[in-house]
DNA sequence: ATGGCCTGTTACACAGGA
């Protein structure tokens, strides 16, 4: 099975680069994160055209994820509220950024996680209550379906080697000392990278800012993931970062992501 | 050090992204 995830950043204005993608690439599942338009404007047709059945939970101008997939779905949950109490969740769900859905034996769970602008600032308290809530929803879903992939935008560089440069690094959103270390609690309840399976080095990476020419510069961050149960994790032959289409005329910053069991 | 660029908006500058 193959499940890729990609921040697409607007499905709309990447319609063409999505549809072409699936149409050379053969995959089961793929994860979209930033659709950026409300459920009833989801472009579905396009990919109902060519084959794949499609799921969305979107709002308007920001956020939004889907799911698009050869086979049927089953369960389709959106949001945490979908598994937690409300009281629990809060306003954690006014932003859409969790859809998930069963194939075979597999959960997926596919997340945008907010970004968090500015260290101290309101939307980084907002990134880490964001992920304290993750870990509750995971560890559900992980005692439900022992073989689960959690995939998506994580806004988290784990590691100075998953950057460009390990300049500043501690005082930059997306690789602070506390994101990483939140991030690791969260996959303390039994989640490893899949990348990192099968590659050590650094200097690979899944986001380019559109600014400054980073991808010609190659001076990207790997904030896109694939995180497995131990059960996934021990039968995954491959994780692969696509760069094709960071080069293409007016791209999404981010690449696609695949992983294979 | 700063801002560079891109997307969507009851748009015509701004918020948000990363």
């Amino acid at each position: 099975m193959k499940v890729t995830s990609w921040n697409v950043n607007s499905v709309r204005t990447r319609l063409e680069h999505v549809t072409q993608w699936l149409q050379t690439h053969s995959v089961d599942v793929l994860c979209l994160q930033e659709t950026k338009v409300i459920d009833k404007d989801f472009p579905a047709q396009a990919f109902t055209d060519i084959g794949y059945h499609a799921y969305y939970y979107g709002q308007k101008s920001y956020n939004g994820v889907a799911l698009l997939s050869k086979s049927p779905l089953e369960d389709i949950q959106k949001g945490f509220g979908a598994i937690i109490d409300e009281a629990t969740v809060g306003d954690l769900d006014d932003q859409k950024r969790v859809i998930s859905g069963v194939l075979g034996d597999v959960r997926i769970v596919n997340l945008y996680i907010p970004n968090g602008s500015s260290i101290g600032s309101e939307k980084y308290e907002y990134k880490l209550s964001w992920l304290a809530l993750l870990k509750q929803y995971l560890a559900q879903q992980l005692k439900a379906h022992p073989q689960l992939n959690v995939c998506g935008d994580f806004n988290i560089a784990p590691e100075n080697k998953d950057i460009y440069t390990d300049k500043n690094r501690d005082k930059h959103i997306m690789s602070s000392p506390v994101e990483r270390e939140t991030l690791r609690d969260v996959l303390s309840i039994g989640l490893s990278d899949a990348f990192r399976k099968f590659t050590d080095e650094g200097g690979h990476f899944s986001w380019w800012d559109y600014r400054t020419n980073s991808f010609a510069r190659n001076t990207g961050w790997r904030i896109d993931h694939h995180y497995l149960s131990p059960k996934l994790y021990e039968k995954a032959i491959s994780c692969t970062i696509d760069t094709e289409p960071r080069g293409l005329e007016r791209p999404s910053d981010h690449t696609p992501v695949t992983v294979e069991y």
